[in-house]
DNA sequence: CCTGCAATTTGCGATAGCGCAAAACCGGCC
DNA sequence: GGCCGGTTTTGCGCTATCGCAAATTGCAGG
């Protein structure tokens, strides 16, 4: 198994609190795996055996219907954990986790992690934190869901995304991992054709440039503005 | 100030694995407050000082947007936490919390949290487990606004809120706080118009039977059909 | 008992966005 | 270099749901 560099993590909130010496004894825990381009990471549903901490790559967590829908919960980028179904008290993932690129990630067998909290408590209250943040995320998008159109909410996926894992270019914001009109869809409660009828339109204002599951962020400033205006405060 | 009995929240998610002798000192860091039916406990984007345990009454934590549309992100049943904002690391609360009925809380000062903590490792881990099925319902409110039809949404709500807080009745279930169409527009991202309609439509299917702020599941299981149906699988 | 207000109901257009279908496109692989 | 499959685009009708407006109801307080 490969060796992991402290140094490389660190700074990850994770382990905000824990000494440096300590956090070699975290990872030796662990060990690393690579995973190639859309593949599986775990399945929702399956027992939850281990938990996640992604180094490179991105990971898309989705969660599907008894009917076969599905829904984008998050993609994951690297130095935020993913799969804490144990943390939280849950026997089986809730969802299933996906490398849109080649991945890199830690993983910990669940069994290491009642004797790493009790080492380190300041484990517990990191998780607690981020989970709180994803909490608070997932009620803003519900706010979104119930109160923004279907355009505004869009343009609102994309510069989080952007924010979250936007690479900069000399004029714009390239999203850094493959993502479809599909994957857009299900993060923003409606269809890949609208979410397509509304990428061409932004296209021939020169708002966005795309193509195959690849999008630019041309003129992220206009778009702020489209993700804040109301329903009613269009142009004349 | 009340002395609060230990017996009365001994058993609660929140104390799992804290002795007896130990929650009496915890308690003793709180205050207990009452709070008549609507009134405000704390006002989102205030600062958050304190948190809560709800110990009688019902509390409605609901978000507003900067142009005055709200959801109501959930109603607090007693025994639950709610105001976590600094276990989560949050420096103001995200919602309003308003009781809907005649309400009695416990309350901690946020400075209490560090200390009781450090000495009861079990409340942090305790908090991200609720956190956590917190996280997760959220995640199935997505799922449901994303994929289901408004009628599926109302159904689903009214069997959540009926096992949360039903009292059972000789012939069926009622909701045990006062809550009106427009609160479950807000839970469900729909109108109070459409929610009417929605609810007299199995009114005179006797499905349910309602009024103000009042309702009752007169058929339960037959709410459940319709909370399962898919969008074409409707009757010939 | 009466009055006033908030909650609810209901009717009636208007429409955003869906669903289906077909065509065009693009890239990777052989 | 050409073929194949997944992705994207776009047209078109449809409808679930909204939005507005007006009538109605029921509770709470005086």
């Amino acid at each position: 198994m490969a060796k992991v560099d402290t140094s490389l993590v660190a700074h990850l909130p994770l382990f905000a609190g824990v000494k440096p010496e300590d956090l070699e004894e975290i990872l030796r825990e662990a060990r690393s795996a690579r995973y190639p381009k859309n593949t599986a990471i775990f399945e929702q549903g399956a027992d939850a055996q281990s938990f996640f901490l992604l180094l490179h790559g991105h990971v898309r967590a989705a969660k599907t219907t008894p009917t076969g829908e599905q829904i984008v919960v998050r993609y994951v980028a690297p130095g935020e954990t993913f799969g804490l179904a144990m943390a939280i008290g849950a026997a089986h993932y809730p969802a299933t986790a996906m490398a849109v690129d080649d991945s890199v990630v830690l993983i910990w067998p669940n069994s290491a992690w009642p004797r790493l909290v009790e080492r380190f408590p300041s484990l517990t209250a990191n998780t607690l934190q981020t989970v709180g943040a994803r909490l608070q995320e997932s009620h803003t998008r519900i706010l979104e869901m119930s109160t923004q159109q279907v355009e505004q909410r869009v343009a609102h996926v994309l510069l989080r995304l952007a924010k979250q894992s936007g690479k900069k270019l000399d004029h714009g914001i390239e999203i850094d991992f493959p993502i479809s009109r599909q994957d857009i869809a299900q993060m923003t409660g409606t269809t890949l054709h609208t979410v397509s009828r509304i990428l061409s339109g932004w296209e021939s204002q020169g708002l966005v440039e795309s193509g195959r599951q690849r999008i630019i962020l041309r003129e992220p400033h206009k778009i702020v503005v489209l993700a804040e205006r109301t329903a009613d405060s269009g142009p004349a």
